[in-house]
DNA sequence: TACCCGTGATCGGCGCTAAA
DNA sequence: TTTAGCGCCGATCACGGGTA
């Protein structure tokens, strides 16, 4: 439904009613849609009284309607999710069918065959049956007459094919999947040489094909991304938090569930790690790589912490070693949250892994090392629909709100506390201990002033990042990157823009490097050179600067020789 | 068959620091 | 003081498995 949303401007009536289960629903669809700023053509003049006076304020009714029967759905964002899927799916098919999408070759022709062949000698797996019928809406797409190995010189026509899809009813992964597709046919195509022989223009062709293939596929998960990142942006350190309060019951319940031995269903688990990787970074502020490297050891060897204040409060204190040293400070809540963590679910983690636990203590749900706690915290708070906030925002929010409301003496422990490092630690370990706590302590309970700023961070946010950009083509128009051209220095790109300079500059010498690692990767295409001839090649070309390192193009070299050597075996 | 979800890999931005 | 290189972090991509 929200892909309808999303992708129509324009949905027939007939279209709706076929997919609605009830006259009700029916209705809801239409006033939804029409609330979100599409037209319901074909649609007869007594609906819309009916949609405007029955259901007043559709949302609130399907939720109401639909709790009844779904109380135990946790994850529940938004009320259309709650509705069939049916109309959604029809719709999205007849769209298909309408724009010609749907339309392919009989797979009888010599070419499928082929393909279809050599995906089963190079994949040996299911669904080959669906991407050869992928490949064939494409090849009619293009080409209704035959299908035919030139639709590959039609690039427009092809790209207009998946501009089609991407832009329609379907999804990004629908776009994805056919594109995956006829990447393979292009492999096979490229792997026979008789094909090859027969149109000899089709190997520039192929080129040509997979660079706007390549661009059409970014533009396509741009435009996927751009519509997907609806979600706010926080703008202080309670919306950086958000999540956390918004899953708390949730989370306590599954806690509960979990220490009362009652089994967890897989979202239910993965959402208590998530939690736990969301506390750490939001709230503690602590950086993700702690989560990463945290190991059982460290965990087991925790050490308890009283405070001898009034509050007496206790702590229990993990040193973690992640590069640097770290510690993470947890009350007594959180520590049996952890240890919760730790004795049921980590443990369900691990059995899944066959090449043994490896001593993380943070492990996915397939059991093996988390490679990036930020797109955990991310992946939570879309499941909550809470504010998307990092851990980088996080802290600047805390820096720039919290630590101005704060009183002297909490300014003072917030300073030791994000100042730290280990040996300050060492020396005064009280104090760091009370500062963590109170840092914990002051983001849990930060409370928004009245007078406080709205919407002025996103606007500009917004504005600095297009100055960006416009600085950098200022950049790029001045000092063209080229393999023997002379950069910008730091000065000039100050002269463009002092704000985005060494923005500018950095951006300028990555592009180089790849320029130069890409020439002199294809200076050896057939053969892959060894250490010498690459230093000797880079030497020969006199360059000084932005020199791409010899390991690293041998590794590139190796990267992207793979797949076209693959090609060529199967 | 389209789509969702989880995960690891990769890329780009940026801060820090040593060398020139 | 400027430049170049390095490493961390976060965003995005790519892929496979599962499911309605």
């Amino acid at each position: 439904m929200r892909m309808l949303v999303r992708n129509l401007s324009v949905v027939h009536y007939k279209q709706l009613k076929a997919g609605a289960d009830s006259d009700r629903s029916l209705h809801f669809f239409i006033n939804f849609l029409e609330s979100n700023g599409c037209l319901v053509c074909e649609k007869p003049s007594h609906t819309e009284g009916t949609s405007a006076e029955e259901v007043e304020n559709p949302v609130q009714d399907a939720v109401e309607t639909e709790e009844d029967t779904c109380e135990e759905e946790m994850d529940i964002e938004h009320p259309f999710l709650m509705l069939s899927t049916s109309a959604s799916k029809m719709s999205t098919k007849k769209i298909m069918e309408e724009a010609g999408l749907h339309r392919k070759h009989t797979t009888n022709s010599p070419l499928l065959q082929g393909f279809r062949s050599y995906l089963e000698k190079k994949y040996a797996k299911s669904g080959i049956k669906h991407e050869v019928d992928n490949v064939s809406r494409w090849l009619h797409f293009v080409n209704p007459n035959e299908p035919s190995t030139s639709c590959i010189h039609n690039i427009e026509r092809s790209m207009e094919f998946f501009r089609v899809i991407g832009a329609s009813a379907a999804s990004r992964a629908t776009a994805r999947n056919y594109m995956s597709g006829v990447k393979k046919f292009i492999a096979y195509v490229t792997s026979e040489d008789q094909l090859l022989e027969e149109d000899p223009s089709l190997r520039g062709s192929i080129q040509n094909f997979l660079k706007s293939m390549t661009e059409a596929q970014k533009s396509i998960c741009r435009g996927a991304s751009k519509k997907n990142s609806v979600g706010r942006r926080c703008t202080n350190p309670r919306e950086c938090q958000e999540v956390l309060k918004l899953a708390n019951h949730y989370f306590a319940e599954l806690i509960d569930r979990a220490n009362a031995r009652n089994e967890l269903e897989e979202r239910d688990m993965t959402s208590v790690l998530f939690y736990l990787e969301a506390l750490l970074i939001l709230q503690h502020l602590q950086r993700p790589s702690v989560i990463q490297h945290m190991t059982v050891q460290q965990w087991l060897e925790r050490k308890q912490y009283k405070s001898r204040s009034t509050d007496s409060a206790r702590a229990a204190v993990i040193t973690v070693k992640a590069g640097a040293q770290h510690m993470v400070v947890l009350n007594e809540v959180e520590e049996m949250w952890f240890d919760t963590y730790f004795r049921f679910i980590r443990l369900t983690f691990i059995k899944r892994i066959a090449n043994g636990d490896k001593g993380y203590f943070f492990v996915s749900s397939k059991g093996s090392k988390i490679q990036n706690p930020t797109t955990d915290v991310h992946r939570f708070q879309e499941r909550f629909n809470a504010c998307l906030s990092t851990g980088k925002e996080a802290l600047h929010f805390f820096e720039k709100v919290v630590t101005c409301e704060s009183s002297l003496e909490d300014q003072e422990l917030i300073k030791i506390y994000l100042r730290a490092d280990f040996k300050g630690i060492e020396s005064n370990h009280t104090q760091y201990m009370r500062a963590a706590m109170r840092v914990s302590e002051l983001q849990r309970t930060w409370e928004e002033p009245s007078n406080s700023r709205d919407g002025q961070v996103p606007g500009t946010l917004k504005e600095k990042m297009s100055e960006k950009e416009i600085s950098y083509k200022k950049i790029e128009n001045m000092f063209k990157v080229e393999l023997d051209s002379k950069g910008p220095t730091v000065k000039q790109c100050c002269e463009v823009s002092e704000m985005h300079a060494k923005y500018c500059y950095d951006r300028w010498r990555r592009q180089q490097i790849k320029c130069r690692m890409d020439a002199v990767i294809a200076h050896y295409k057939h053969e892959k050179p060894n250490l010498s001839q690459v230093y000797n090649y880079l030497r020969l070309k006199g360059w000084v600067k932005n020199v791409p390192s010899v390991e690293e193009i041998l590794l590139h070299w190796e990267a992207r020789e793979q797949p076209r050597r693959e090609d060529n075996d199967g």
